[in-house]
DNA sequence: TAGTATCTTGTAAGCGTTTACACGGAAACG
DNA sequence: CGTTTCCGTGTAAACGCTTACAAGATACTA
C-alpha cells in the first residue's frame, strides 16, 4: 500500500504494524496453532493494510514449501502436451500451487541439468512427461526421495510411479471396431517405435487380428513418426499396394489427417472407399471433415490424476501412491463405414 | 556425486573441495573479474566433481537474478496461447531463463495477487498476455519499475510497452481479398468486442468496404465470442438471411470452423457456394477440408519478440524499449473462390 | 626503492523467511 | 495452594547465496 516504490513490506513491517514479533506473524501466515485469535486477527489486518505477500524464495530457503511444482516436457509441439498441461493447471490451481515449465527440446543433457536445479529448492515436486524409457537421472530423484510422477510412461519395471493410458487396449479396441464393421485388410501406421505407447498400440492391433483369426500381413504395417507428413506417405504407400486395405488404423490422429489427404489425392472418398480410425482424440479430430473416429486418450485427466498423485506424495512422502493406467475409449464419428460387399 | 542422499552440495562444499573460500567460488560462478585463471579452473573442477548446481532461491534472495520470468495467461483454452508460449520458450531457452506459468482463468482478483507474488522475488520480469484493457495492477508494476511486457494488447495510451499484431490491417486485407474475388455481400462474425483486437478487425472490415464503395449492412455483422459454437450460430443466422452473404469473414479461425459446419448443414459447399476466410492461422487451419484461407497472426513471433524485449529490459531497466506491432499476412488456401456470376 | 594502484582472496553481513528453543503466564491437577 | 502442563509469544539460528569491505600480494610508477 503505502510503501515507497521498490520497497516492499516484509514480515518485520507486518510485525511492527500489528505490534507483535515476526515469529508470531510467521505463525499466523502458516496457520500454526498457539496463536490467540485476537492476535491472529490483528496480524491479518496488518497484512491487508500493507498488502503484504510473503517472499516465496525466502520461504522455501528457510525450509518451508515453495508451493511450486516443475513440469518437464520435451516440447510444446504436438498439441498433445497442451491438453496434459491443462489438466495439471486445473489441479494445481485448486491446490494453490504454481507451475514451473521446463522444455528440454529433446536434449538429454539439458534434462538432467534441469532436474538438478529443480530439485535444489526450486520446486516441491516434479512431473515428467516421458514417453520414452526412463533416463538415468531418475535414479538421483529416487535416492534423493524427491517427489515425482511420470506421465505417459509405461516402464517395464513396476517401480516407477506413473500415470498412463491403456494404449494396448485402445489399439485392440480400434482394430476390433474395424473388424466388427467387416474389414479384413486393415492397414496400420505405427508411431515412433522407441516409445512404449507406440509399440503398445501395435501390440493391440496384432492381438485383435489374432483373436479374430486374421493373419498378420507385414505389408499392411507402415512405419510412421506421429507427424502428419509421415501419415501422408504411409497412406499413399498403403493405397498403392496391389491389394490395398479397406480400412486404416493410424497410431495417432495427426497422422490420420495425413492419410485422409493421401486418400483424397487418390480420388478416394472417406469413409465410402476407405475407413480411417485414429488415436488420441485431439481437438482437431472433430473439426476435420469427415470427423475422425478415434480412440480417446484422456490426456487432460492424465494431467489431473498425475498432479493429484504428486501433491499427495509431497504432503506425505510415505503415501501409498501407485501407478495408474487410465482407460481409453472409442469415439465414433464419421470416418468409418461397414465394408461394402 | 558422492553425497549422502538428501544432502546436496552447497557452495561451501565446493569451496572446501577446491581449497578456496566460498566467496571465490561465488565469484567464479558469476563470472566476475579478479579471479586467477588457475583458481577458476580449480573451482570449476570441484563443481563438476560434486555435481554442484546453485540454489536459485538463495541466489535471488541474496540479490542476484532469479533467472526466471513469469508468464501471466488467462487460460490454456484456445490453442492461441500455445503458439505464443512456444515463441517465448524458444527465446528463453537461448537466454538460459526459466519460465513460471500463471493462469488466471479470467479471475481479476487472482491476477493481481499473482502479480504480487511474482514481483516479490519469484521472477526477474513478467510477460502478460492481456487482450483486454490494462488492469490496475499494472500501475504497481510501473511505479515499482518492475520489468514487464504486454502481449497482444492494444492499449490506447502509448505508455505501455507491448507487442501486438496489426489486427486492423489484417481485417482490411481479408475483406479486400474477398472484394477482389468479386464478393459484395460479405458477412462478418465479430470476436468478443471488449477486446481491442476484435474491434480492430471489425474496423478493418468496415474500412475496406468503405474504400470500395460498398455500403455497410449491419445485418451482415453477427456477434461472436471467438469460440466455435458461436461461429456455428452466426453461420446459420447469416445463411438464413433473405439475401445471404456470398462470403464470410470470421474474426478467428475457430469460429470459421463453426461457420463451415453451418454451411455444410445447409447443404452448401465450400468454397463453391460460400467463401470463408478466418483470422489467426492456427494449426488446424490447414488440417480442415477445405483448408482455410486466413490472415496469419505471427503469434510465435510475438512471443519471441516480447521475450527479447523483456530480457533487454531486465538487463538494462533504462533501455529504450518501444512497443512493436507485427504485420499480419494473408494465407491463401482453399476456402475462397471468385464470386460466380 | 619507496609509494601507489591493481589484482586476488578471505570474511562478514544481509536477503526474508521458518523452525527450534526459551520463558512468563494461565489453566489444570492433586 | 504448590506443582505440572499447556498456551502464547519473543528471540536466535539457519537456509545458501551475493556483495560490500578488508587485507595481503603483486605490479607499476617516478
Amino acid at each position: 500500500m503505502n510503501d515507497t516504490p521498490g520497497n516492499v513490506a516484509t514480515i518485520f513491517d507486518v510485525a511492527r504494524e500489528a505490534g507483535v514479533s515476526y515469529g508470531t506473524v510467521s505463525r499466523v501466515l502458516n496457520n500454526r496453532d498457539h496463536v490467540k485469535p485476537e492476535t491472529r486477527a490483528a496480524v491479518m489486518q496488518a497484512v491487508d493494510r500493507l498488502g503484504f505477500v510473503a517472499n516465496q524464495q525466502a520461504r522455501s530457503l528457510a525450509g518451508g514449501r515453495s508451493q511450486v511444482i516443475g513440469l518437464l516436457l520435451h516440447g510444446l509441439n504436438t498439441g498433445y502436451s497442451d491438453e496434459i498441461l491443462r489438466g495439471i493447471d486445473t489441479e494445481l490451481e485448486a491446490a494453490n500451487y504454481d507451475l514451473m515449465l521446463y522444455t528440454t527440446h529433446r536434449r538429454k543433457l539439458k534434462e538432467s541439468a534441469y532436474v538438478g536445479t529443480i530439485t535444489r529448492g526450486m520446486a516441491d515436486g516434479l512431473l515428467l512427461v516421458l514417453p520414452r524409457n526412463s533416463p538415468a537421472y531418475l535414479d538421483s530423484l529416487r535416492t534423493r526421495e524427491f517427489p515425482y510422477i511420470l506421465i505417459d510412461h509405461q516402464g517395464r519395471g513396476g517401480t516407477e510411479r506413473s500415470v498412463g493410458a491403456a494404449n494396448r487396449q485402445g489399439g485392440y479396441d480400434a482394430t476390433q471396431y474395424l473388424i466388427g464393421l467387416g474389414h479384413r485388410r486393415i492397414g496400420f501406421v505405427t508411431g515412433t517405435l522407441d516409445l512404449a505407447c507406440a509399440t503398445d498400440r501395435l501390440g493391440g492391433y496384432r492381438r485383435a487380428l489374432d483373436d479374430n483369426g486374421i493373419s498378420f500381413d507385414p505389408q499392411l504395417v507402415f512405419p510412421g513418426d506421429f507427424l502428419q507428413p509421415s501419415g501422408f506417405i504411409a497412406g499413399r504407400a498403403l493405397l498403392s499396394l496391389p491389394q490395398p486395405p479397406t480400412a486404416v488404423f493410424s497410431s495417432n490422429d495427426v497422422m490420420a489427417f495425413g492419410i485422409m489427404e493421401a486418400a483424397r489425392d487418390r480420388g478416394l472418398s472417406i469413409p465410402g472407399d476407405l475407413s480411417i480410425i485414429g488415436f488420441d482424440d485431439i481437438a482437431q479430430a472433430s473439426l476435420v471433415y469427415p470427423q475422425l473416429t478415434t480412440i480417446r486418450q484422456p490426456l487432460e485427466e492424465m494431467g489431473r490424476v498425475a498432479t493429484r498423485m504428486l501433491l499427495e506424495l509431497i504432503a506425505d512422502p510415505q503415501a501409498d501412491v501407485r501407478s495408474v493406467t487410465l482407460p481409453t475409449s472409442l469415439v465414433v464419428r464419421g470416418s468409418c463405414l461397414p465394408l461394402r460387399t
